[in-house]
DNA sequence: GATTGATTCCATCAATTGATTGATTAATTG
DNA sequence: CAATTAATCAATCAATTGATGGAATCAATC
C-alpha cells in the first residue's frame, strides 16, 4: 500500500511533491510555529487552499515532512554502511564522516528538522507527537559497539547519538558558526570534517 | 548605567524579573515563534498589558532573555576557569564537563536558548539580529588549545565548539533522548557526563 | 462533444496574536 | 492628607493565521 507520502515522492512534478520539497526547507529554516502554510504556498506559488487540498492541516504536512527527511536519512545510512563494511575501523569512520556530513550539508533541513525535534516542544504536542524510527542502535552496530543489533549498550547509544548530533550541529549551525571562523563554506565544510574526525578517530582508535 | 535588565535582576520578586524569569523557562520550550506573550503572562499570572508595560514588545522581551542566559554562562565560565586553574588536563577537563553539565542541567532553558539561536530563523531577522558575545576564544585558551587569548586558532574554536554543543545537546535533548536510553533522570545526567568525558578525555590526554 | 472527476483559486471565517488605550488601583512623595 | 507617579487590568484593535466552501478551470473518459 503506497502512502500518501510515497505517492507524492513518485513523481517529483507533481504538486503535491513539490508542496512537500518546499514545505521540508522551510520548516527546517522556521521551525514548526514560524512556518506558516501561506510561506509554503507562496514559495511553490500556488493558493494556500491548495495546500490545504493536497496535504490536509499544517500538522500533517509537517509530520509528512519528518517522515521524509527521516527516510531519507535511513537511506543514507543503508548506503554508508554498504560502503564501509569490512573496513578497518579508522577508514570506517573517516569515510561515514565525510559520507554524511556531505549528504547532510546537502541537505541542510534534515539536521535542522531532525534537532528541532529533539529540542523543541509543540504547542499541539499530541497531535505532532507521531513515532519515528531512530537509527542509533544500527549506527552503534554498524560501528563495532555492540555484538548485536538489538541488544546495544546504553553507553554505546549514548556515544552514537553524540556523534550523530555533532555532524548536525556543525551543518544546522554553519549561518552562526561560519561567519565566527571568518571560512567560506568549503574551508567550513572540512573544518567540520576534520573536526569530527579528530574527536571520533581519537575515541575509538 | 544600569541596563533594564541589570535592574529587573536586581530584586528578584520584582514583577519585571518575574516576567523574565518566565519568560526565559517558555520562549526556552517553545522558541521565539511558538511562544506567545499571552502564555508569559499567563505563567506570572498578570494581564498581558502589565508584561508590555515592563518589557515593551516581544522581541526586546526576547533580546533581554538571550542577554540573560548569556550573561549567566559568562559568570559560569568565569567560575569554573578559576577552579581549573594550575591542574593537569584531564583533571581540568574532567572537572569543566561535571561544572557546566552540572549548571545547565539545572538550567536547561540555557541550552535550549543557545541552540535555538544558534539553529532557527526568525520571520523578524533584522530586530532580533542583536549581538551577543561568544566565549568560544576563551574556553580555547582556558584549555590550552591557544598561547594567546586573542588569536586562537581556527581549529582549536572548532574544537571548542563541537564540545559545547554536545553538552548542549544531551542537556536540550534530554526529554527525548532519555526515554530512548530507559534512564532516570540522575542515570541520564550520569551516562551524558560519561560520553562527553569519554570523547574529551580520549581527544585531549 | 458532453460528462465526470480532479485540481486550482477567490473570498471569507473564526480564532489567535501582538500591541495599545484608557480607566482604576496602589505607592510614593511633599 | 492631597497630589503625583507607578503599576495593573479590562476592553479592544488590526493583522495574521489555520482552515473551508464554492465557483471556475482543466483533464480524462465515454
Amino acid at each position: 500500500m503506497a502512502s500518501s507520502l510515497e505517492k507524492a515522492k513518485q513523481n517529483p512534478d507533481s504538486m503535491k511533491a513539490k508542496i512537500l520539497t518546499a514545505a521540508r526547507k522551510i520548516f527546517g529554516q522556521y521551525g514548526f510555529h514560524g512556518t506558516t502554510t501561506r510561506m509554503i504556498a507562496k514559495a511553490v506559488d500556488i493558493d494556500i487552499s491548495t495546500l490545504y487540498y493536497h496535504w490536509g492541516e499544517k500538522g500533517d504536512l509537517y509530520e509528512a515532512v519528518i517522515m521524509d527527511v527521516s527516510e531519507g536519512m535511513r537511506q543514507k545510512l543503508i548506503e554508508v554502511e554498504k560502503i564501509i563494511k569490512g573496513r578497518p575501523l579508522a577508514e570506517r569512520i573517516r569515510i561515514a564522516v565525510d559520507e554524511m556530513a556531505d549528504y547532510l550539508f546537502e541537505h541542510p533541513e534534515i539536521s535542522n528538522l531532525t534537532l528541532f525535534r529533539y529540542f523543541t516542544k509543540t504547542r499541539h504536542g499530541s497531535i505532532l507527537d507521531f513515532k519515528v524510527p531512530e537509527y542509533i542502535s544500527d549506527i552503534a552496530y554498524s560501528m563495532g559497539l555492540a555484538e548485536d543489533r538489538k541488544n546495544v549498550p546504553a553507553d554505546a547509544k549514548m556515544k552514537v547519538l553524540s556523534i550523530m548530533n555533532s555532524i548536525h550541529n556543525f551543518v544546522s549551525g554553519e549561518k552562526f558558526f561560519r561567519p565566527m571562523m571568518k571560512m567560506d563554506r568549503e574551508e567550513y565544510i572540512k573544518a567540520a570534517k576534520d573536526t569530527l574526525k579528530f574527536f571520533n578517530l581519537t575515541a575509538f582508535t
